[in-house]
DNA sequence: GTCTATAATATGATAGAC
DNA sequence: GTCTATCATATTATAGAC
């Protein structure tokens, strides 16, 4: 009981992401952390040393492959733009739990410490989700710049609806706000 | 230098607020609650027995009532919708400082102690701005339906641009999203 | 109404055994 | 790699003088 993971970083990541996401950096404590994890205070700062910060920075990251994975990779292999917007949707809609959960970007945004590494991680990460909306809407016929307004158009809502979705604690602003995407990036409206 | 206030209970609440909007309910202390108010921590707990949790729900229930002086009320005063649009547009780039600083609701919503009132407060706030900017769309001509739809998509693009920019960096993303509410609101698409 | 002083607890973090 | 035990500090909060 001692050479051997108890968690391996995949799962560990995932569980402290949720932590994360829910309270935010300065909202979530180390003793939350080690009780979603199974894993004592000490033997978090052995995966981490460099303790709460590292954490949260490697949950972005690991938030940033998750975008590669889940959007960006899947979106590049699919050849219709209306499908390219079903796979954003269906991808969202999951992880947004319908707008009931919030986005880690938004929670890290608020955070104290942010003066360091984390605002360059959003920023990323922001910029990968536009680059894939933009791919979306250019594949649709709008040209770069046009493709690039709407690409943000979309992260605005989408960003938007779940802080009015939590706020009004309803998924209603959610779902209608995904119905207006297609229109958005495909340009129907 | 004893009986009387050395900061009045409006300038306190505002210099609460600022703090509690830019770093949150946990990201907040009591030490930083003090040097804002130019106030010791045991004053502050005598003008706010219930402490930090007081001082942020006073600060929300200012925000309710400037919400109601500042946007319904002039909105309701303002006769043709495009103005109204106008009214509203200029009162939130200054709240908000063109999108460079964020939304009180969104900071508070975070919130650890959320369990507790934050939540009635917050939805409450959000209900107002939602009736004011149906009152604009309804005056433009959509049905109380579609008005309230719009509205929603309103505060929806509000608050998702304050993220987005805020994410970027960048105060873009919030002015391009004050270009698109007339046209939300009034229907000129 | 504000202050100094202090309490009680929680927090982020480390040392060292296994 | 994980653990128990512990530290130093910061945090929320209170007592009591002026």
């Amino acid at each position: 009981m001692s050479r051997i993971k108890k968690i391996d970083d995949q799962e560990l990541l995932t569980r402290l992401f949720q932590l994360f996401r829910e309270y935010g950096f300065d909202g979530t404590s180390l003793t939350q952390l080690a009780e979603v994890s199974g894993l004592k205070k000490a033997s978090l700062y052995h995966r981490f040393p460099g303790g709460k910060e590292q954490m949260a920075e490697e949950v972005l990251a690991y938030t940033h492959q998750w975008i590669e994975d889940a959007i960006v990779g899947p979106i590049q292999n699919t050849h219709s733009p209306s499908r390219k917007v079903k796979v954003f949707s269906n991808e969202i809609a999951q992880l947004y739990d319908d707008g009931k959960k919030s986005c880690l970007l938004n929670m890290l945004l608020s955070a104290t410490q942010s003066g360091s590494s984390f605002t360059q991680s959003i920023r990323a990460a922001m910029k990968l989700l536009l680059d894939a909306l933009q791919n979306i809407a250019e594949g649709a016929g709008f040209t770069g710049k046009e493709a690039g307004i709407r690409a943000e158009q979309v992260l605005v809502e989408v960003q938007g609806a779940l802080v009015v979705s939590r706020g009004l604690g309803s998924a209603a602003p959610f779902k209608r706000m995904l119905k207006r995407l297609p229109g958005i990036l495909l340009g129907d409206e």
